[in-house]
DNA sequence: GCATTAATTCAAGTAAGTTGAATGTTCAAG
DNA sequence: CTTGAACATTCAACTTACTTGAATTAATGC
């Protein structure tokens, strides 16, 4: 096991500095953009000196385009700055036990190409070689070079570590135990690699290119083989002591409720999954594998859909009535390995306990929003995640 | 209400860089000191000249001392510094309906005076005259000057802002609806002052001088007038987007429980809190009104708080295992206005999930911890804040 | 046209960290 | 007992990146 982290924050400098200013340059740019220089002064606090050196550094690396000039008033127009979405890359990378998705976003969120690759086996060598195999295949496609990329995000079945969930049945990979997962992929992909779980890409992924755009502060529910939750607070993702924050699936809902394979009873996970879904279909002798089949099922109104439905709404209302008042976000996002449609519906049946922090008169958006990434949210959150790094500062510690 | 927090992280520059480093510097003293520049040097990544800089400024800022030299092998001996714990304070102020608690706290942590008033009004005015005269009182008892505090936190009861909790009864306190809490304490102290929960005060208290001393992520259960959670990840407190986060009491635990203020059923806070236990008791004509009562007649062996514990220690742990699946942390600890034997009776019946992302092999701290900082937790935790805020860099935002 | 307003650039100044050489101290080997 | 290796510390020069104030440019309004 990993020993309790030992968080050294690290000292800053001049060139430190410049990364900070970098990055917030880069994320109000992002927010406002197509946006002068001045105004990025003003939002920033830094000389309008400063800005201007920065924004000039920013567009020699590729990263801004000049966007022409707002007139406005009096006053010398300001040349206005925005996103190049092409000058940047990052990879997102999904592996699960016999499949490999990757998706190549740009800096402005947008996926540029896709492709999945079935896996003869996850063990670590095979894997890595897969996954840069993959990663050119895409490169080559899009057109990019590998000197744009900023990074990948690799996303791998957690828990990670050895904690007290194996025998849940999780489809764990093999051979992965004490292996260095991100510098395994560092080494084949000449990256530099973030690892991360399911719910936490794809909530990040959300706040690049989907519904959560303009929030901070925010959860995501994620349907995968498990239940996930995302957490993200002030634009910070929530890892937990030891990376293994947001086990939503294990929470109890129901004491002496279903016997889940974790070994207790009334784990979230048992009511409102993937694998919930699936074993109250099979009753009816329905055997659903894809995506695809619960969408058919649901277009076509089958009965025991909507009586799962029915069955998984509560807990989940009370699972998120907790989510509110724990982490007091801007919303709860629903997502993941599920139909649209169907998360919609869900969502419908939802019955969001009353007293809840979360119950305020003028809210700016919804309390719970359907996630936008659909069934690529986890490899595209892989992508979003080194996005997202470029434009976030954060305090740099090391173990 | 607030809006959405439109959270804009603010550029560096060398001045706010000395800052961070300053910060740096001060918090690694504190964690091994007795220690020489060399040594922060190394565990900071800064330069040993930054170092002798930083440190010189520090000590001649009254919050480092030299602290002898040390000799261990070859090589010039260290000279060593520590915390002049003397040298800075900070204030923590708990406001509760009818009475005030206040609480000077040297940088090291330790508690140098206490004064408990009785408050006529629980309004604004009358709360910041008060709170004034408090620590005038504080200040001429302890010998320290107005000059060297830190600031002030001040731990009120939540939850903030406009939201949908009001039906619980609780009791808040008059007349602060829509006032600058903030400013109004700034303005009567002439001090930088934070506002927070107690539950997050608590939790940072244990940081400060409590079992939390080498933790970095862990939660506190804190036992108020509700029942609340603090939160620190990596360091950091969670406030959530609205200052709501941590709203334990009103987790569901029971589907169709016991009916609680709020409206809903079976909420954590009728289990588990010093409503219930007062409740469970007077169904037996006992009337308990203060700690002390509680600590009596648990030292007593009575039947009635007994079978109490025996209700609350299910509700309580399938709290703590859901807390742990959601956070992550190093520990989860237990404290507020309950006297610790009954706290640490409570947590030896407790019977944690199996199933837990907690249960790992090698565990260098207990799942469960008590509380160090007794009943007055949260008035030390708001003095707590302000050493911590003095030890801690964080990301620069403003509103 | 001419004053006003605002963005931007220029040039000089400043704060703070880094680097490499010099200076003390201590231990250990000869 | 002397000499040299090992470290911590300091000194002085250097570098980076931000800030400041003046100059420049380009709109608007009268």
């Amino acid at each position: 096991m990993k020993p309790v982290s030992k968080l050294a924050i690290v000292g800053s400098n001049a060139e430190r500095t410049r990364l900070h200013n970098r990055q917030v340059v880069l994320g109000l740019v992002r927010q406002h953009q197509p946006v002068g220089r001045a105004e990025i002064a003003r939002f920033s606090g830094l000389s309008t000196q400063a800005v201007s050196n920065i924004t000039a550094e920013l567009e020699k690396d590729g990263f801004l385009n000049e966007a022409g000039r707002e007139v406005r008033g009096r006053g010398l127009p300001a040349t206005q700055y925005a996103l190049n979405s092409g000058g940047a890359f990052g990879v997102g990378i999904e592996v699960r036990p016999e499949v490999m998705f990757g998706t190549l976003v740009n800096l402005g969120g947008e996926t540029v190409k896709t492709k999945r690759v079935a896996l003869k086996s996850s063990a670590p060598h095979a894997v890595s070689v897969a996954s840069r195999k993959m990663l050119d295949d895409l490169l080559i496609r899009a057109g990019v070079k590998h000197e744009q990329l900023l990074g990948a995000g690799v996303v791998m079945p957690g828990p990670f570590g050895d904690v007290g969930l194996s025998g849940t049945g999780q489809s764990e990979l093999m051979d992965w135990d004490g292996v260095d997962a991100t510098q395994t992929f560092e080494k084949a992909l000449e990256l530099p690699v973030i690892i991360e779980n399911d719910a936490t890409a794809a909530a990040v992924a959300e706040k690049v290119s989907g519904v959560a755009k303009d929030l901070n502060s925010y959860c995501y529910i994620y349907f995968g083989t498990g239940l996930g939750l995302g957490v993200v607070a002030d634009g910070q993702v929530l890892r937990g002591a030891f990376g293994n924050a947001g086990e939503l699936g294990h929470i109890v809902v129901a004491p002496n409720g279903h016997l889940c394979a974790c070994g207790n009873r009334g784990c979230l996970e048992t009511y409102a999954s993937r694998l919930s879904v699936r074993n109250h279909l099979e009753k009816s002798g329905l055997s659903v594998q894809s995506v695809k089949d619960l969408e058919k099922l649901h277009l076509a109104g089958h009965p025991d859909l909507a009586s799962w439905l029915q069955s998984a709404a509560p807990p989940l209302s009370q699972a998120i009535g907790m989510i509110e008042n724990l982490f007091d976000p801007e919303a709860v996002i629903i997502g993941g390995a599920m139909p649209d449609n169907l998360l919609d519906h869900l969502i419908g049946l939802l019955t969001l306990p009353s007293g809840s922090v979360a119950r305020r008169t003028g809210r700016p958006v919804e309390r719970v929003l359907r996630g936008a990434s659909g069934r690529m949210a986890a490899a595209l959150g892989g992508a979003a995640l080194i996005i997202h790094n470029t434009f976030t500062p954060r305090i740099v510690a090391r173990a």
